[in-house]
DNA sequence: GCTGCCGGGAT
DNA sequence: ATCCCGGCAGC
């Protein structure tokens, strides 16, 4: 991260490095060899895909044979002297089409490309050894300084839903790889996605996952081990939300109680309101139970996430109250709950065991209680701080005296 | 003011 | 994942 690795630029003129061919002399020339190309296979073929190397040669001379020399990237004019015969223009019409309806343009057809670096080629590759037969300087389709148009990406292409975005992720790659420049950082969409914990009077709402699951384990879970029961636990007490990025209403600022109706909350997962203790039933629902769904058409959608949380806790674990609130396991009934689901989500069957706690904490949910237990610092000192451990070294929960 | 520690940022 | 710190809240 420290030092930037040497990159060598690419020049535009020579992507492969490679690749020297003769060039032909003039234009005409070399529309015309490639027009006796295509009549050749005219005869053999009509299949159009017979002229794509030769097409593909055509436009490729209608870069090479401009003069070199000349600059690349302020020219876009192309000297009328190449381009008086009115034949030669159809020819590089008709190439020009036909590589577009073809798209022939590898960058398109092949796969996502995951290292920049191996798309040129790529690109290479697709023109063939016809291409280098007959002839050209090897950046046919990146030119921007000759005149030829380059194919663009057909719109049937994007159709598909495995075909990777044509337009931006392909011009990204070829600016980088052009002009040496960081892939540019996505940009902010002012869309924010954030976490709000589901847990009975909490609400709180967090940027990130990590956060808010270490939030629920450690704040609600009680339990910092067992990895994997409360790992699949905390998903079940939060849920993510979007925030409008909303220069009045910032999203750090969001009151604990959850708003009447979140900006772009598409409802809450509890909706589906899927067992915590089977998380298999969970994981076939979707890519994650936080998964931003719809609501289900003709569901009832609940305005406060705080009230359809409840619906789903099939079962509180008991030592999820590990602090100065003694675990005390109570059967509540749903009338008594404050935060009562709406009755067509709450399954009768499904009566929530609401730890007592949650009614006689209040804010015991929000933040730890402070720990009687003597706590690092002051055992070891301040001046002794590479004695304590991680945690308090690290602000955190002591992890060395537990209450 | 001291202390514990949550939440988030930086690396 | 690790490290660090601002800031909040209890004492």
């Amino acid at each position: 991260m420290g030092t930037p690795l040497p990159k060598t630029r690419l020049g535009k003129r020579s992507p492969m490095g490679a690749l020297v061919i003769a060039p032909c002399p003039t234009m005409e020339a070399c529309v015309n060899c490639c027009k006796r190309a295509v009549e050749k296979h005219k005869h053999v073929d009509n299949e159009v895909s017979v002229y794509i190397p030769q097409l593909l040669a055509m436009l490729a001379a209608s870069a090479h044979t401009t003069p070199d020399p000349r600059p690349v990237s302020s020219n876009i004019d192309v000297p009328k002297s190449y381009r008086s015969p009115e034949s030669v223009d159809m020819d590089e019409m008709m190439a020009a089409m036909v590589l577009t309806s073809l798209s022939c343009s590898p960058i398109i057809q092949s796969p996502p490309q995951r290292d920049s670096t191996t798309a040129p080629a790529c690109r290479m590759e697709c023109s063939g050894g016809e291409l280098s037969d007959s002839g050209s300087s090897g950046y046919w389709s990146w030119d921007r300084g000759n005149g030829s148009p380059v194919p663009s990406p057909p719109i049937a292409e994007t159709d598909s839903p495995l075909a990777p975005p044509p337009d931006e992720g392909l011009d990204m790659e070829m600016e980088q790889v052009l002009f040496d420049e960081p892939a540019p950082r996505k940009r902010k969409n002012s869309v924010k996605v954030a976490y709000r914990c589901l847990w009975p009077n909490c609400g709180k709402v967090l940027t990130s996952v990590v956060g808010i699951k270490r939030h629920i384990r450690t704040l609600h879970l009680g339990h910092s081990s067992e990895p994997e029961q409360s790992r699949r636990e905390e998903d079940f007490y939060y849920s993510e939300i979007l925030l409008e990025m909303d220069p009045i209403a910032p999203p750090t600022a969001l009151p604990a109680a959850p708003p009447a109706a979140p900006p772009a909350n598409p409802g809450a997962p509890w909706a589906s309101c899927a067992s915590p203790s089977s998380p298999t039933q969970q994981a076939a629902a979707g890519p994650g139970p936080r998964a931003l769904q719809p609501a289900a058409p003709g569901a009832p959608q609940p305005s406060l996430l705080s009230q359809s949380a409840p619906s789903c806790f099939w079962q509180v674990r008991s030592e999820h109250s590990y602090q100065a609130c003694p675990p005390v396991q109570v059967i509540a009934s749903p009338v008594s709950c404050p935060w009562t689901p709406p009755a067509a989500v709450l399954n009768t069957t499904q009566v929530a065991p609401v730890p007592q706690s949650f009614h006689q904490r209040g804010h015991c949910a929000s933040r730890r209680a402070r720990g009687e237990a003597k706590k690092c610092r002051k055992v070891y000192g301040i001046e002794h701080r590479d004695q304590w451990c991680t945690a308090c070294r690290w602000k955190k929960a002591c992890q060395r005296f537990l209450d």
